[in-house]
DNA sequence: GTACTGATTTTCT
DNA sequence: GAAAATCAGTACC
């Protein structure tokens, strides 16, 4: 089922802990794509290393609005990011989903990505956005009523995340230089589709 | 396997 | 003008 959106209205580390193994759901007319939540990070309020660190800007204004929504932005000129905004409303808090285990709709992301490879498809975050076909004009969508939504854990009885464990690593960001050293990285240890190690 | 590079938009100095 | 929450391709070990 759907998560609610009291779920997103928490703890921004408690929130991304628990979205792993969730399942992040874009659905477009009869097309399902979707994924397994295996790795994704924090960013917090006073987090040098967050966008909403320096204040409100354009690009950034979705931070800055109620959680349970998309915050998408573009980076290095040409990927896609996709977080969600968390935590308490006007902090400025997100997770960004950096990786995900396929699901729904291989065939459409395999095209899309132009690779067959499974564990090439999501691991990483401007991988993913492309694979779903997450595009900026979601950027600000609510996931509770836009075709971008996330489920709990068991919402697919016939297709299960990998592993068992459950086992959640908790370590350092990537691609960051500021606060580079704060353990708001989480994935899953059990899963191959996380896009680093360590 | 690791190391380096270019692509290219947006923001802020 | 530089830097940025990245990726794919190349070179080399």
């Amino acid at each position: 089922m759907l998560l609610s959106p009291a779920f997103y209205k928490r703890d921004t580390v408690t929130v991304a802990q628990e979205l792993l193994g969730c399942l992040l759901v874009h659905r477009e007319g009869a097309k399902t794509t979707s994924g397994w939540i295996v790795e994704d990070e924090a960013y917090l309020r006073g987090d040098p290393a967050a966008h909403s660190f320096r204040g409100e800007t354009k690009r950034n204004s979705v931070l800055f609005g109620p959680t349970g929504r998309a915050y998408i932005y573009r980076i290095y000129g040409l990927h896609t990011c996709v977080n969600i905004v968390t935590g308490t409303e006007g902090d400025g808090e997100a997770v960004l989903i950096r990786a995900l285990e396929p699901a729904q709709g291989i065939e459409l992301m395999q095209e899309r990505r132009g690779t067959q490879d499974l564990v090439s498809l999501c691991n990483g975050p401007g991988k993913l956005a492309s694979a779903l076909g997450i595009t900026m004009d979601l950027n600000g969508a609510s996931l509770h009523s836009s075709s971008l939504q996330v489920w709990s854990p068991d919402s697919l009885p016939d297709h299960r995340p990998e592993g068992t464990s459950g086992e959640i690593v908790q370590t350092t960001r990537v691609g960051i230089t500021k606060a580079a050293d704060l353990p708001l990285r989480f994935y899953l240890n059990d899963s191959r589709f996380v896009s680093r190690r360590r």
